[in-house]
DNA sequence: GGGCTGGTTATGGTCAGACAAATAGACGGG
DNA sequence: CCCGTCTATTTGTCTGACCATAACCAGCCC
């Protein structure tokens, strides 16, 4: 009867195991790393690593002194990954379909000006295109680029491939701000994505920003019954 | 001129500062741990550490043998806290108001029974409530509970408090479900939440089981204009 | 050429020991 | 009784050494 080796993986089993066995119920303090460490008959840091995983994921909360306790209510956290459209798209099996519709360099509306904390007489490039999937439409970007910060973006047709992809490419970002939520299908989005005035359609805001300076807004409205979705 | 310690936090925000500098370009091979350990002139646990946190924040890619690489197009994942309705709002420095509307025990819908994998003849609970912040609709709860998961949840009254909270201190669970998606306010969703039929309303529907078991479904409507954001 | 095999090497992980930082709780002075 | 200080305890982190595991690759045999 061989003794395995134990890993953190192991101890961090066990531990979630207690938890949701309610071992340890809501709100309990738990042993510390040095006892638990020697019932385990593993290094204090193989147990450390594991409480920081299980910290990690909301499952328990640990202060100095004051011990590691399970937290009262399990703060549940989803992941969601953003991929690029056209990954997404060819995941799934699908052609990807790209189309440019719109491309213009004006001063930017009010709101932007606000929310990318332009200058005076700036300018922004302001493209509006459409993602497909065999042949459907899939999802409709409506994207300001800041002139200011991004001269070169000006040459850039953008008749072949997204500014999404080209964006990725050619500029780091440091900061990000994603919204979701959903909005009414208006104008150019319902014709694009081919549905009904009104109908409602799911949305991603998302800012980006380098170094302090905003480089780009862009609103996603994908086509209808489309729902993101993730698994932990 | 000290010589300060070095940190896994130096090492990781140098690297990082490297990786969004293109001092290493997206798909490039970046130098091994003992390298870089002997660089910054820490151990190799240290930048073990650093690397594998910007693994998990999605900006490298290691493979044993092949080395670590920088990520072509940055795998970014945006992580969403899904916190307790009431938490939310009172964070906001609302008042937290809640109703219960409907509560019914019934055979279970066919498209419910299949998502939960119920057996033919099974009873489930279904309950609607409404969550108000300062007394405006906020968050509109539908919600399907399997008896045969949880028969003691028929005994609830759930007049005082909303089953998310009961659910959370009843019961554990180990698998869950989240979908975002943009759905149309119709009848008891359309008159709870005071909007108009057909108007967009972001909805989260959540799925969860214990064990393999399927314990409870529900679906939540936020009111106009909800947005669930996030930076990093 | 094709396929198997073993060596090499980078990352993955464990360990024991040490020190640092935070702070709950005891203690003492006003 | 209140408030500040001190200390003991707990988590946080680093180190240097070691073994484990995966996989690229060269060399071998057929």
């Amino acid at each position: 009867m061989g003794d395995e080796k134990t890993s953190f993986r192991d101890v961090k089993a066990d531990l979630l195991g207690r938890i949701l066995a309610r071992v340890w119920a809501p709100g309990d303090l738990v042993p510390g790393e040095v006892e638990l460490a020697a019932e385990f008959g593993v290094a204090r840091a193989t147990v450390n690593r594991a409480m920081r995983e299980l910290t990690e994921e909301g499952l328990l909360e640990r202060r100095r002194k004051a011990g590691t306790r399970v937290r009262p209510s399990p703060l549940r956290a989803a992941r969601f990954e953003i991929p690029l459209v056209r990954a997404e798209i060819e995941a799934a099996g699908q052609a990807y379909g790209y189309r440019l519709i719109g491309r213009a360099v004006t001063p930017p509306p009010g709101w932007l000006a606000a929310r990318l904390s332009l200058a005076p007489g700036a300018r922004v490039l302001h493209l509006t295109c459409l993602h497909s999937a065999d042949g459907a439409p899939y999802q409709f970007e409506d994207r300001w680029i800041s002139l200011a910060a991004l001269p070169e973006v000006e040459a850039e047709p953008f008749d072949r491939i997204g500014p999404n992809e080209w964006l990725i490419r050619a500029v780091p970002f440091s900061e990000v701000e994603i919204s979701f939520l959903a909005t009414a299908a208006e104008g150019e989005v319902a014709s694009a994505l081919d549905c009904r005035e009104g109908e409602p359609v799911f949305t991603v805001e998302r800012t980006t920003w380098w170094q302090g300076q905003a480089i780009t807004h862009v609103r996603l409205s994908f086509a209808r019954g489309h729902r993101m979705t993730t698994r932990y």
